[in-house]
DNA sequence: GATTTTACCGAAAACGTTTTCGATTTCGTA
DNA sequence: TACGAAATCGAAAACGTTTTCGGTAAAATC
């Protein structure tokens, strides 16, 4: 009943525990016939080395802690299935915790991830942080971390991410080369920095083009949800009778705000254009299909544990770790939400 | 640098590491003032156990396994973000494995799981899994195993699932009464007990109701995505142009199928009505808004921890652990895809 | 004052592995 | 035959915790 150890087999054998132990893992002071003598034994009884010892000796888990602000969600679980994937081919596991957009979690999960003594840390920052010690702190212990997506410039560790600014540059471009002449943008939260950066680049482009930035036209939201597209898509009808383009934050908000002027009788894309950002693959189910923002999320989950990975085999050779930045490409995936 | 251990408190306050162990867990053979002194020191020196030695000792890791088909998938990623918040209720952290529908994959990640020594395992059958012995050798060993959605009817461990069968009755019944006369049914993949009960509830409904079942009605497919329902559309509208009524295995196949009929100018419901199935939110957003079967994912997640932990805790006390079955209601959500 | 009870503490073993380092044996060579 | 080198093995320490069990000191009881 009790999972066989290296004693038993030591035991059975007339071996020392050493020895075997030696064998199994291929050390050269072992000679073959008992290395061959030790790994069929092994084999037969169904050996599995007690992984709780092995963390104990050898200081490390092959286990890494993942949180990220909310799993029902196209990206983010695409980010997962990415982080996973790769993480199983290097023989890591991944802990996955859910902050909720909320800081006071995200301190509270990272603090359980280091007390659980994971190898390393990937993550995605709540909008509500703003502090960063928590993430500071765990970076002086030495415990390798890497932030994706949501991430903060400040912060000195390596980071997967793609240009904001310069795809909503290219998006609000795009609305403007179709003959929009006055274009909203629904920015979302206000502190997560891809919130900033992808406001920054609409009114970039908006500036580069002779256009005068409106800040009315500018909406801010919290919940990132369906119905706040619904809510804003009224609110426009209300207040801005002349805005004939709008650059979403997010394509599941671009969705409710399409669902909504199709209600209305609103046409799109001839009397409103609309911009998303994403490409959540329902984006291209919906009637008009979304033009929007290809974000790679599967990738940008491979890369954060790619970098991870190497800061871990880094740290183990005790080697200096040097921050790096890894910047995704985007495009434009034009469809029906735009004039052609 | 290196982390606190109960050997630095208890130098620095000249006791031994046994009292300092007792007073940090309160045992009752420690002074009130030695107990406050050692957590005090405790605190400011910002001790945490090193959970490797404590999973050693007490050969447990406070960690689950879940291994699911798909993680890109919004009924599952409900389910999973169920599962997460549960267990972090109780103090249990969640390793997350993907078996992508493959039995080799799904035998491969529990072993896996089995090897890191995690508590218990919560488990989604892959398509493909027919056999159980990889899931019966670990009940054997003793640990707590508990299925969800796609389970196995032979093993002998607890399940949360819906009741497939009456679901799917019920959608089948629904475009019956509102006037569907010839109905077809997108059933998905051969093998999985879902797939099958939703099949029998939708043959039981038409012979309830005096209409002949017809296999060549019936449309199997592998892959449940958004091409194959647009694809199946197309076959029913060349191959049987009588029909006028769809039963559809999953609201992702449902949403590519209304694409595809909204392409050809097909009216939904007038000449097709459509029922899907898990309430997938997007299904709202359509249009046609959907009519569906809302499947409790988050709960299903829920529960399913749930009971994992009920059977946790009775193995701790070397109690008898009866299984399971938990089911959980569903219900009709009509929209505009069905006549009412 | 002697004895029992209670309160408090610590030594030591145990969990299973990894790894260092010294010991022993075997072998080839002079 | 003797000696150094090479091959093979094992004792023991270490990782940090938990828990049993016995011991001592103080308090309570007679």
């Amino acid at each position: 009943m009790k999972p066989i150890t290296l004693k038993d087999i030591s035991e059975k054998l007339g071996i020392s525990v050493t020895t075997v132990s030696k064998a199994l893992k291929g050390y050269p002071d072992v000679s073959k016939k008992t290395r061959a003598l030790v790994k069929e034994l092994a084999e037969t009884l169904n050996y599995k080395p007690n992984a709780f010892a092995v963390n104990l000796r050898t200081e490390e888990s092959k286990t890494i802690g993942l949180i990220i602000p909310e799993i029902v969600h196209h990206f983010f679980s695409s980010v997962i299935k990415g982080i996973i994937s790769q993480a199983e081919k290097k023989g890591y596991l991944v802990i996955i915790l859910q902050s909720n957009e909320s800081y006071d979690l995200e301190k509270k999960q990272l603090d359980l991830l280091v007390s659980k003594r994971v190898d390393g840390i990937l993550i995605s920052l709540a909008n509500g942080t703003a502090d960063f010690k928590h993430i500071t702190d765990i970076m002086d212990q030495g415990k390798p971390i890497v932030m994706f997506d949501k991430i903060a410039k400040i912060v000195k560790c390596s980071k997967v991410i793609i240009d904001d600014r310069k795809a909503a540059y290219t998006a609000t471009q795009h609305l403007i080369d179709t003959g929009c002449k006055r274009i909203a943008h629904f920015r979302g939260p206000l502190l997560p920095q891809n919130s900033i950066d992808r406001f920054l680049g609409y009114k970039k482009a908006l500036e580069d083009n002779g256009m005068t930035y409106d800040p009315s036209l500018v909406y801010i939201f919290d919940d990132m949800t369906f119905e706040v597209g619904e809510m804003f898509a009224r609110k426009i009808l209300s207040e801005h009778t002349d805005v004939d383009g709008i650059f979403v934050n997010t394509d599941l908000v671009a969705i409710g705000a399409i669902t909504e002027f199709n209600r209305q009788g609103v046409n799109i894309p001839k009397d409103i254009s609309i911009v998303g950002f994403s490409n959540w693959f329902m984006s291209s189910a919906i009637t008009p299909s979304l033009t929007t923002i290809n974000q790679p999320g599967f990738e940008m989950g491979k890369m954060a544990f790619k970098q991870l990975y190497r800061e871990l085999k880094a740290k183990k050779k005790k080697k200096q770790i040097t921050p790096k930045i890894i910047e995704l490409e985007t495009n434009l995936v034009q469809r029906n939400s735009t004039r052609s």
